[in-house]
DNA sequence: GCGTAACCTTACGGGCGAGTAGGTATGCTC
DNA sequence: GAGCATACCTACTCGCCCGTAAGGTTACGC
């Protein structure tokens, strides 16, 4: 025959970076239920079993491409993060490589944020990852007030650091869909909404409602 | 025989608003692909054929109910927040009656928050619906802008509304998770965060990162 | 050279669920 | 109380796609 096999052997730790690249991409434009094993395997420039051979169900392969995803942000972020830092800069640093992240890894965000939201088993699993960025915020927000001598309830604590994390969140989605836009300024940006937000409330500033009339 | 029928016959319109909450519920819970058509039927108190002779196809239905609880929020939020108001009492009445539509239809909040977002008919659909509120938010924070005499580019200000549209997203998605969570509460931090920050950028205070060695 | 193990394929089973065909009952109108 | 429209059902078809069985091919040790 001519050209018998035009594919290479590879060594599987490479065959499932390829699948889990190409998983990554199929499921953040179709979502888990309407992406297709075949064209996953297909994307990868493999066939079907090799992927069930190497990273199980489809089921088993989306947590795969959770996790992978979702270390390699947390570890992007920790990294810059230095926790001896003062706060600010810290949370600077933390939201330049978020979105410098996001920037660079389009799809794999999109999985992480709007396709492992609805459905029933990773929705958990995010919210895990979710509840322990919360915290880091929700710990830098309780360690600068400190500083400052004061104290606020920990549920509040917890609620202002997820409006932050939320509000980042959200800006990460529209640089998503707005290649054009550039990462660095976009963490400026949200670098002004939190930190001038956040130090307000640090000097005991308190917005309240007037008792209006029914 | 004996009880040939226990259902009652009922108007095409009550019936089309039973499957409506159906569907909203069913979607709500497993996302649009892992809902079936048959348990929303049978959770409607009515047969399949029904549902696809009102309400047509299932992703007609699945449109059907974006409308039907993205019309209700907004006229919520609509009817609150009358535009002859001060910024920061239009921005806590318009936050007010958000959260207290997400509080009192939970799963509507779901469908139209956790499910219509990755899923590629749906996810411009809600984009639309979405920009709408960034629109409306940006204009008060113009407006208000415009009253202290300063001005700000039009795509910075978009990129704030949709900072604070997120963050009230988020907080929104938290309290549809936590039923004993007060909706007012809610709504108070909310808009200590939104309205002490854009206050802050509103007087023309700005962060900006100092310069650091790499 | 020859076995063995890893890599890779084509081709199929089987289930689940969207959508439909065709028929039955109920109430409303005159 | 006949006619007709609307409400409603049981029971099916059919395609898609997950997951696998069974076999072919390349590298590598000895």
């Amino acid at each position: 025959m001519s050209t018998p096999h035009a594919f290479k052997r590879l060594p599987r730790a490479v065959r499932e970076q390829q699948m889990l690249d190409a998983a990554v991409k199929v499921f953040s434009r179709r979502g888990f239920h309407a992406a297709s094993m075949d064209e996953i395997a297909e994307d990868a420039g493999i066939s079907k079993p090799m992927v069930y051979a190497y990273l199980g169900t489809k089921e088993e392969l989306f947590v795969a491409c959770l996790h992978r995803e979702g270390t390699r942000m947390m570890q992007a972020i920790a990294g810059a993060a230095a926790p001896d830092l003062p706060a600010d800069e810290r949370l600077w640093r933390g939201l330049r490589a978020f979105f410098g992240f996001v920037g660079a890894h389009r799809d794999g965000w999109a999985v992480l944020y709007r396709q492992a939201r609805g459905e029933q088993p990773f929705a958990g699993e995010l919210a895990g990852m979710r509840a322990r960025l919360v915290e880091v915020v929700a710990g830098m927000l309780d360690h600068a007030l400190r500083a400052e001598g004061r104290e606020v309830g920990e549920s509040d604590l917890e609620v202002v650091a997820y409006a932050l994390v939320g509000a980042t969140e959200s800006l990460a989605d529209w640089l998503a869909d707005h290649p054009e836009a550039d990462p660095e300024a976009t963490a400026t940006r949200m670098m002004n909404v939190a930190w001038l937000g956040a130090a307000q409330l640090l000097h005991g500033d308190t917005w309240h409602p007037r008792p209006t009339p029914p």
